[in-house]
DNA sequence: CTGAAAGCGCTAACAG
DNA sequence: CTGTTAGCGCTTTCAG
């Protein structure tokens, strides 16, 4: 029997008999054969795997897309290659080409700035796609949620409830999720009349330890301060730490809305409020609108926003003056 | 100049002279030349890559797992190959069969059940070893701790508390892990003659809400309960959200250890006492195995058990009789 | 020290 | 409908 006849039944093409069809697939079972995928890669320069470049997948808000990734892969016949990244321009640039030189089909980047020069060199011809933070301008496919409407859902809940000094603890500077979540803040400042100091606009870079320390700080030095709005929910965890570190409760002295969604925050001793992501479908998503594109589509970039979801749960409440820490009550 | 040349250059052959060699690295600069991993592969029948097969990332014990393999393949260069599975032996083989059709290097398995007929016929020949569970009897290298010893030290820790009627939730019935840890429980009901109920050993298959349930049932069950053991962190969680609900206080009310150390454990708002494992350095240390393994070494399987931690933070206290509920406080 | 040639396991194009 | 052939891009003999 001929490699090419074999190869065919294989490959499920028609131009075989139905006769020696089964004579091979029973060969096959008796010899326990399986195909080469490498050698098929070569030949036919497509490899049936994806890049998935991520920053620390520890954090639950990059597993739960690594996770619609796998599960939208594994249903299409893609293998799934995970590398991740220190957040520099140097490390997501090594990812993307060691995947390339892998041969993958295409690439899923996520949270990576939005003002790195993509595409470089490294990717020229391998489609990939942006989760969660955008190239400046718009230069491939995106998949995320409306981080500004996102931002401005937050702060509507918090200044419903009464709050007008509110601070801001925002993530990575360079990515587009974050300003985005800034400008949405500063939309809410600008059309409630917030109290407006610039100090009270902080950079946590994602760190819950940051977080931590920023909270106390701000919450010490403002003794208006009545809510906290932190870029996501790793940052929001770590100021409500913080705060329990002063002896502040939250959300009775002080309100926390974070953003994500992420499971540790719907536990009943933590009830974060929050501005959930549906981070699995986005996972999804992505995975789709790079085949997509591996399938030849040569469109525009595409923008993909899903629906977020403001989930209120039990950090916010109405504001009320903060009694000063060492003092009577009033 | 002939392809000869141009890779014994970049493999860094000492054949070369070093005149061509300058000018063969100039032609690659200029060029931008990268070489093609997937020939290379199917010429040397090595992938550098090797799979990683998980339950479920979204699981912070697996992400953190995850981030150590990765760490040390980077290091090392080899690519992860991600698979998720449903726990079943048929997911797990399709895993692996996936990842020796792709013709990886090695196979990191986590957490599959000890009954399973490793090595299949699907990796015949591939290197694996085992994380957190191994085969019975052990067929491969694998990478722990000690379970057994684990679950001792935290029974002590609350034997030393006073506790003398304590639950056991265990994971899957069918893993190492799981039944090191429930002998662990069960050498120290004898040891120190605890209450010795079979109804308080129960299985939450390492999910949250059923530990969740489980927790109320028992602790409405069993009015003499005063500690819960969980066999991981999950549902530690689970318990804590579940005495939550019926309005039982920890450690006040009942004493909940758990099992791994993920971080959502140690928020100040949870403080969960339990028994941590050194999860990414456990990754690294499978990464290293199956590259020994990969480089030929043949001796027998290794067990290397690395250290575990007891963690006392909020969740335990001494053993106090509960008030019971509705009843007038005695 | 360098080049020519063979071949890894597969698939596509072409003949029979 | 089936077999033969050529090559995917690399590494590795083996000659020169």
């Amino acid at each position: 029997m001929s490699p090419a006849t074999v190869s065919s039944v294989l490959r499920g093409k028609m131009r075989v008999s139905d006769i020696t069809r089964c004579k091979v697939e029973e060969a096959i079972r008796q010899l326990g054969y399986r195909p080469n995928a490498v050698a098929r890669s070569l030949r036919t320069h497509e490899s049936r795997a994806i890049g998935l470049v991520v920053p620390d997948i520890t954090n639950p808000f990059y597993a739960d897309i690594a996770q619609g990734v796998t599960l939208e892969a594994r249903d299409n016949g893609y293998t799934v290659v995970l590398v991740t990244t220190d957040e520099t321009y140097e490390s997501v640039m090594d990812a993307a080409r060691t995947l390339v030189d892998r041969q993958v089909d295409g690439i899923i980047f996520t949270n990576i700035g939005w003002d790195y020069p993509m595409p470089a060199r490294a990717i020229e011809g391998v489609p990939y796609v942006m989760v969660n933070r955008h190239g400046n301008p718009v230069r491939a496919d995106y998949v995320g949620v409306d981080n500004y409407a996102g931002a401005l859902a937050a702060m509507q809940h918090l200044v419903d409830l009464g709050h007008r000094c509110i601070a801001f603890i925002g993530g990575m500077e360079n990515s587009s999720a974050s300003q985005h979540r800034l400008e949405g803040y500063r939309a809410a400042v600008r059309r409630w009349q917030l109290q407006a100091d610039p100090d009270l606009v902080q950079f946590g870079h994602l760190r819950y330890d940051q977080a931590l320390s920023l909270a106390m700080h701000l919450a010490n030095k403002h003794g208006h301060l009545t809510a906290i709005f932190a870029a996501d929910d790793m940052m929001a965890m770590g100021v409500l730490d913080g705060l329990d570190e002063i002896g502040l409760r939250v959300p009775e002295d002080i309100s926390v809305v974070g953003f994500d969604g992420i499971w540790p925050g719907a536990l009943s001793r933590v009830q974060l409020t929050t501005v959930v992501q549906p981070r699995e479908e986005i996972g999804r998503e992505a995975m789709r609108l790079i085949q997509e594109r591996i399938r030849g589509f040569n469109g525009e970039p595409q923008v993909v926003q899903l629906p977020y979801c403001l989930a209120i749960r039990k950090s916010t409440a109405r504001a009320r003056r903060r009694a000063r820490r060492g003092s009577m009550t009033i």
